[in-house]
DNA sequence: AGCCGCGTTCGGTATCACAGAACTCCGCTC
DNA sequence: GAGCGGAGTTCTGTGATACCGAACGCGGCT
């Protein structure tokens, strides 16, 4: 997914090739790109994509492993991707009710923001569980099949819910997604009803999610947030209290950035 | 600082003046840059710096609050972020331990690598304490005032400390910092002895750090750790036992390292 | 020793990034 | 309410420049 929105024209090609490059690295992971490997990747002369590199580099947005030069992210991301948290207030208010929700629950527990409908999940504080989850930040996850994305749809009008579910064509996940309109609908006035939402094995098989809606001091749904766990961990006995915990932690931090000026 | 390394030519100039641009917002801090304001710090046409941050926009490392369009560093930034801690090894698998030395002393304690001699913090845990250091992460911090700095220079020969705080000019934070070379070799030489640094109030007025070094399976130096807090916290008969913990604590966090394959 | 593949340098050319003017849409003032 | 100023946005020409391709140097591998 090259951009996300705003696709006019009147944009810098080369700029936007310079953020390939740094998607291609990302995706990458751990083994990092070589500079060909790079070139072929996004379809460029080796020399205009060394040029690129340098200038990402030298910004420290790339960095050079020595052997065999390999380019991985550079620790610039990580400065600005700190900066990006410091300023989301949200996010830092919200940072210590994540710690003890998940010291009280033992599980994992996210903080979305709301983004135009979509939940981007902004702090994140890891359980104890030995399994660690695939939750990058910083990014817009899957509205329909995640606890957080759901109790944040839950929130918007009925339109305002249809245009952001139609273009998204509700892949199914695992046999448990929704994958109607009517049954997302359906669901989400249940979530009305009792405050929060429940992915059962809906985004990823054997992992059960607990999302319960933040609001702002004028009432509007600032984000979500949830807990994640393995469906063996939670069991039925423990899925209500846990249902009623998370609501809880939702709740405070509502009142918490009601009285903070954002 | 627009570019700390590789002062090639053969760069790409719209690619220099994007990364400039993420950097003025990001100076700007909560506030963020209306498009002329950033047209003129960057001092181009506001239509060309319109097309850049488009570009940015559409790729999610800027967003646009909406009234009186305001350009904020984007959410992508964060994503790219822990990307970059995630793939960190020595980031992520020292974490668990900077969160017991944090609860052990009730200081904030960081990670930093050695990147080519300079501390660069890539974790960090806060402390209990109300006051909060501007401690950003992903970025080179002196060298010669920080406790992490002085641990890791400790362990280089003098001909490459020499290279390193030459170009330092060793300016003064403040009336205790060290501002000759022979001042810090000395220092040096008294950390070698002890196996920890101490930043007696040299980085800022009222603050104390005490670092010690992190070494890899093969003995080089692959960053410090260090905790910071006021100085009216830290009395004197603390300091001794503090000093220890941290030692204790690099020391574990170097066997560690040391059966993890990087 | 020779070959292949990689990173790097360099010059030409078509591209496209830039600037500037024109336009619209606010809010503010008179 | 009308006029004004400043904001963001659109559009077009043109000169700088980003891209390419070819050539060079280097190391590893067979």
């Amino acid at each position: 997914m090259p951009n996300l929105e705003t696709p006019d024209r009147y944009q810098v090609r080369s700029v936007a090739r310079a953020l390939e490059m740094l998607q291609a690295v990302g995706e990458s992971g751990e083994s990092g790109l070589t500079l060909t490997e790079m070139a072929q990747r996004l379809e460029m002369a080796k020399s205009s994509t060394m040029a690129a590199a340098r200038t990402l580099t030298s910004f420290g947005f790339l960095r050079i492993e020595s052997p065999g030069p390999r380019y991985h992210l550079g620790l610039a991301l990580m400065r600005y991707g700190d900066l990006v948290s410091q300023m989301t207030s949200l996010g830092k208010i919200a940072l210590p009710l994540l710690h003890k929700l998940t010291e009280e629950t033992g599980l994992t527990s996210r903080l979305a923001i709301n983004e135009e409908g979509y939940p981007v999940f902004v702090e994140r504080v890891d359980g104890k569980g030995a399994v660690r989850f695939h939750t990058p930040l910083g990014q817009r996850e899957s509205p329909h099949s995640t606890g957080a994305g759901k109790a944040i749809l839950a929130q918007l009008a009925d339109e305002e819910v249809l245009r952001i579910i139609n273009q998204e064509d509700l892949v199914a996940h695992t046999s448990n997604s929704l994958t109607t309109v009517d049954a997302v609908l359906n669901e989400l006035k249940h979530v009305q009803l009792v405050g929060y939402a429940i992915d059962n094995e809906e985004e990823a098989e054997g992992i059960i999610c607990v999302g319960a809606p933040i609001f702002d001091y004028n009432g509007h749904c600032a984000g979500a947030v949830s807990v994640t766990g393995l469906k063996v961990d939670i069991t039925q006995r423990v899925i209500a209290p846990l249902c009623n915990t998370v609501l809880v932690y939702a709740e405070r931090i509502s009142t918490l950035i009601g009285n903070v000026r954002l």
